[in-house]
Order: structure tokens, then C-alpha cells, then sequence
DNA sequence: GTCGTAGTGGTCGTATTGGTCGCAACCGGC
DNA sequence: GCCGGTTGCGACCAATACGACCACTACGAC
């Protein structure tokens, strides 16, 4: 796959310097513009066609929210020391992928940029069709108990769910597969799923030589 | 607080009718209008002064996508038969807060309307200026796990972290080995790294005999 | 000052499990 | 009746902790 083409927008020049400098290092990325008010990063997306805009909220000419607005077919991720609520609302409404307030440490604008980078990768692995388990792992569902990925049942689940329960003790994978008759395989997929959904914890066995057994618990 | 203003756009006069049924149903809600047509949805924004729109992709004068980009200062939870990653993509970008695909169930809405109220709570409460963690929890940041190196798994390194926070005093690697359940070497692999981590620093002790011993202490 | 000793730091090989990939069987829709 | 999608499984690959060994550093005895 080819790298993920940024612009970095800025008024201060070392600034947009320094950001540029910690894209150009990271692997996948490549900056193809800078710009330092908001008609030249306008100017910037129409000509260099980036993938991505890292964009300032205070800018000489305009507000970093109109440029949000004026542009359009790139994903933004907003970084300012603004901080007010209404300006970050605005960006959240504008479509950015994140905010990040100034100052930062470096390697919290990575993280970020190899969060965006993940989230491309499942874009472009979804298919021609998007289900709706797809859009809600884009929009980030949280708090929500998330619906059951694809390849899981709800019966299988229940039964999962059943056996771990009138257990009363933890169960490894394979003694759960062998209880409920399922493989280790669906076995552990569905007892990870239970982790997930915090109707489950996973704690580690250690003691025995050899990979740490992963032991799991209802918590109801 | 005041009941959470909505706009329902849909060109189906009956589903329109639906959706509004759904969210006039739920508890600090209320339908403020419905449209049918791109034109009206713009109108009826900057008429009724909803707080979020139900806006579907599909009406007969111009494309949902486009009402998107059009209107400011509402959210959008988009509801549409489009499952096509470019739309979804799209949306994601003009700002949606959400995207359901349609035909959905009933319960689904509603898990979707509740989410958005409790977002917008979440908001209302942060105060007038906001944090990195408070903008990261309202950008759905999933708390990627900074990436540990190969050989270490998450669920040791909290257990280790835990036991050294809960501690309250220096540890050693031996100590530590002996509270956790796992080997020294694990221990002393696990305490290294969150030493590098700057979660926890390491200072040496003199005075016994034999090799100085490295003691670890907690710093979150 | 030198050497012995003690006790821990660090590395390497190994064991045993976790996790992934592709396939087969089944099911519902056109 | 065919076909795309879903669900579970077998087999492989990789991960992760342990045991054993060597190395290193301070202290104490002479």
C-alpha cells in the first residue's frame, strides 16, 4: 500500500517544521505540503490531494473551523491549543478524526497517526458493501455492548455463557470446549467475545512452564 | 435540561412518520419537524433550530451527503439504505455521529438516541475548558494500548503495574516475582519496561552483600 | 590491596499454549 | 436448484513465560 499523504497546516513555521519532522518519521506517512494560513491550506488539498490534514485552529487569515468546512474528501485531525468546548464540538462536528491539544508529546500525535493509519486499513478491508457491525467499529462504538462480531451465534454464545456460569470457577479454553463440545478454536472466540463485553474476565495462570494458561470468570 | 430538539428527514412520507414515532417515544426527546427533501431539511434547520438531524441519503432533489456539508451547527445521525464505504466514508467525514443502516431495528435507534444524549451530557459537563483525556473520550479513542514490545502481554503488564502501585513502597524483582505468581525473569522484564514507560523508576540499594539489588518504585 | 563470597542482574533455549488462516458444512434467499 | 453468506473446525505459526546458566558488583576477610 502507498504512504498516507499529509498536509501540515500551521501559522508558526517551526511549528509546522517540528510536526512535519515527526510525520516524515513515521513509517507510512509522507508530507506532501505545508502550509501556514487558511487559504494556502485550501490551495494545498486542491493541488497536492492529501490523505490527511493536520490543521491549526488559529490561523492569520481564517479560522481553522472554516478551512474544516471549506475543504472536503480528506480526513482532518485537529491539532490546537485551543481548548474551549464549543471550539472542539465544532471540530467533531466538522468530521475530524481527532483532536490534539497543544502541547503534546510526540508520541501521542503517533499513536494518533498509527490509530488513523489502523482505521484506513479497515476501511479498505471492509468490501464493496459495509455491514452495519463495520460502521459502528468506525464510529467507534463505546459503552454500547457491541453486537455480535460475524461468525458468532447467539445460542452458541449462550451456551458459552452458560457453561462458564455454573462452573463457579474459572475454565481454561480447552476445558471449555470440552465442557460445552465445541473446538478450542470457538471455544476461546467466544469466551474472548465474553471479555470483551465485560461479562467475562481473563486472568493469566502463570506457574507452569511454557505460554501462561489464560483462565476465564463469569462476572455477570 | 430541556428535551433534545430533532429534525427527521426522509423522502418515504411514512417512514419519515416511523422514525419520529421512534424518537417522540423516547424520553427527553422531541421531534421539532420532518422534511422530505433536501431543500426543506436546509429550511427546516435554520427554521426550527434542531439540536440533531435524522437525515437519510436518499432524496429526490440532491444527495443527504450534500445536506450535510450544508448545514452547521446541528449534528447528524445519518439513517440510510446507502452501505457503500465511499458514502459511509463520506459521512463519517462531513461529521455524522452516527450512521444506521437501514432496515434496523427499533432497539438499535433508540441504543443510538441514548448514546447521543449521553454524549452530549458528558459535554455539557466538562467545563469551560477541556482536556486531552476529555476530547479523547469524546472522540471514542478505544485506548489503543501503547503497543508493547513482543513478549509482553497486556494483561501481565496491569497485573504488575497493580502490584507495584498498590505496593506503596520500592520492590524488588524477587519481591515482586513472589507477589505477581510469575517467575523473576518475567517480573524483572515487565518492572524494566515500565521503568522505560516512566510509570515506574529504579533505584538501586547498597549495603548487602553481593550485588546491589535494583528496587522498583511506583510513579503513574 | 587482593581474593573469596554472596546474591542478584541478564541471556538463551524450551515448553506449552494462544491466535490465525483456509476449508467444509450448513442455511437462507433469489 | 444455485449461490452468497455464516459458523465452526483442523492445522499451522507465533507468542510468552519459565529454568538454567553465566556475569557482574559490592562487601568482608586476610
Amino acid at each position: 500500500m502507498s504512504d498516507i499523504r499529509v498536509l501540515v497546516v500551521d501559522d508558526d513555521f517551526m511549528v509546522a517544521r517540528i510536526h512535519a519532522g515527526y510525520v516524515a518519521r513515521m513509517p507510512g506517512f509522507e508530507v506532501v505540503a505545508t502550509a501556514h494560513n487558511g487559504a494556502d491550506a485550501i490551495t494545498a488539498v486542491a493541488g497536492s490531494r492529501p490523505d490527511l490534514v493536520l490543521l491549526d485552529i488559529y490561523l492569520p487569515d481564517m479560522s481553522g473551523l472554516e478551512v474544516l468546512k471549506a475543504i472536503s474528501g480528506v480526513d482532518v485531525l485537529v491539532i490546537s491549543a485551543a481548548r474551549d468546548v464549543p471550539t472542539v464540538r465544532e471540530a467533531m462536528r466538522g468530521g475530524a478524526v481527532n483532536y490534539l491539544i497543544k502541547p503534546f508529546a510526540a508520541a501521542a500525535l503517533t499513536e494518533r497517526l498509527q490509530q488513523y493509519a489502523h482505521t484506513r486499513r479497515q476501511l479498505s478491508a471492509i468490501g464493496p458493501e459495509a455491514g452495519q457491525d463495520d460502521v459502528d467499529r468506525l464510529f467507534g462504538v463505546t459503552g454500547t455492548p457491541p453486537a455480535l462480531p460475524k461468525g458468532l451465534s447467539q445460542a452458541t454464545c449462550a451456551l458459552v455463557a452458560t457453561v462458564l456460569r455454573e462452573a463457579g470457577r474459572d475454565l481454561s479454553a480447552v476445558e471449555t470446549a470440552s465442557l460445552t463440545g465445541l473446538s478450542r478454536v470457538s471455544a476461546r472466540r467466544y469466551l474472548e467475545y465474553l471479555c470483551g463485553a465485560r461479562r467475562a474476565e481473563l486472568r493469566p495462570r502463570y506457574g507452569t512452564a511454557g505460554r501462561p494458561e489464560h483462565r476465564y470468570r463469569w462476572i455477570g
